[in-house]
DNA sequence: CGGCGCATGTAATCGGTTACATGATTCA
DNA sequence: TGAATCATGTAACCGATTACATGCGCCG
């Protein structure tokens, strides 16, 4: 066992911010979806046991008139834990499932223009996602930031994605290419 | 609801061959691994349902004096269920999670040749898996397959494998030039 | 005052892995 | 005859999603 990945992107996100569960909610709606993400009713009960483990704790905030906010913040303790995750190689992970490609694969039972459908409509999927990636970030990313920023690694997260995305159209579109021909 | 993709891979697998459940566990080790896979102890108790189901169905055969091996075969009614998957479009779907860039998003914690330390020895990985590919396969596909053959969707995943790494290798290089400068 | 977003939780279920468990066959 | 592989299964557990459930705050 021990992999405890969302602890670890928790305590990530809390080693220099104290955030509420639904921060940390919304965080994982961002750029960090890219490469994880969680949803509230994995979220609150990761912290209910983190703070029993003593990794963080947390202080109730009122807003308003009465509304309850539980404010997490790393422990000590958490923070040697992460930085002992953090700097620990782990083995590269297996290569992730993927419905196209289990679709693709059997699509020799498929008619011709069946498959030329399939495929044409997922590169423009991949073509959308590529260029709402790279509008998203185009002012931000314009000139590479310092590397020692906090952006510098938001940016090579990105560059992945945007990478990712047109090796994904370049192999869609020769696919295409060898199926019409 | 509605995904069962082990489901669909198991039919599709099945659609022109019987199987056993062994089989099936030997070809999720095969060239599918790059996009599926599965282990025993998943694949019997589906093959169970999928028999309740009526989509497969098998013959008891004896191996040597006493082995019982269980050969399935799809029936009419799964043909028809796998074909309706296979030509309904889905959704593309969310981005898989990735540790390693989990971890990279964290590396401003790291110090600097730790931070180097960390990419280099996932280049180094990736270097190497994107050889086994190239190695295992070169010799089949020095030509590239007829476009009905059956290899000709093999080699589509496989084109997909092989450029997916060569992107992986050049943003990590791209990364360790950007951390070393 | 109504609707959307903030805020927190639990329950049921699913897909998958690890571990437990058994026994036959084949080949060196 | 012993080890590797063939062959089939169950149990416990984990990570994650979907659905269920509640209530306040804020802005128009």
């Amino acid at each position: 066992m021990q992999k405890r990945h969302l602890k670890y992107a928790i305590l990530g996100l809390l080693y220099n911010e104290n955030l509420t569960g639904y921060d940390l909610y919304l965080k994982f709606g961002g750029p960090l979806s890219e490469f994880w993400s969680a949803k509230h009713s994995q979220i609150y009960p990761e912290l209910k046991k983190l703070a029993e483990e003593g990794v963080v704790s947390y202080d109730i905030e009122i807003a308003g008139t009465s509304l309850e906010k539980k404010v997490y913040s790393i422990t000590e303790a958490g923070r040697e834990d992460f930085l002992n995750w953090l700097s620990t190689i782990e083995p590269m992970q297996a290569t992730p499932k993927d419905v196209f490609r289990l679709r693709l694969f059997f699509a020799a039972y498929l008619e011709p223009e069946a498959r030329l459908a399939m495929l044409s409509e997922h590169l423009e999927e991949h073509r959308l996602r590529l260029a709402h990636l790279r509008r998203k970030n185009e002012d931000v990313f314009a000139v590479i930031p310092e590397k020692d920023s906090a952006l510098f690694f938001d940016y090579l997260v990105w560059l992945n994605a945007v990478m990712r995305e047109e090796t994904t159209c370049r192999w869609l579109e020769t696919c295409i290419a060898l199926c019409a021909e």
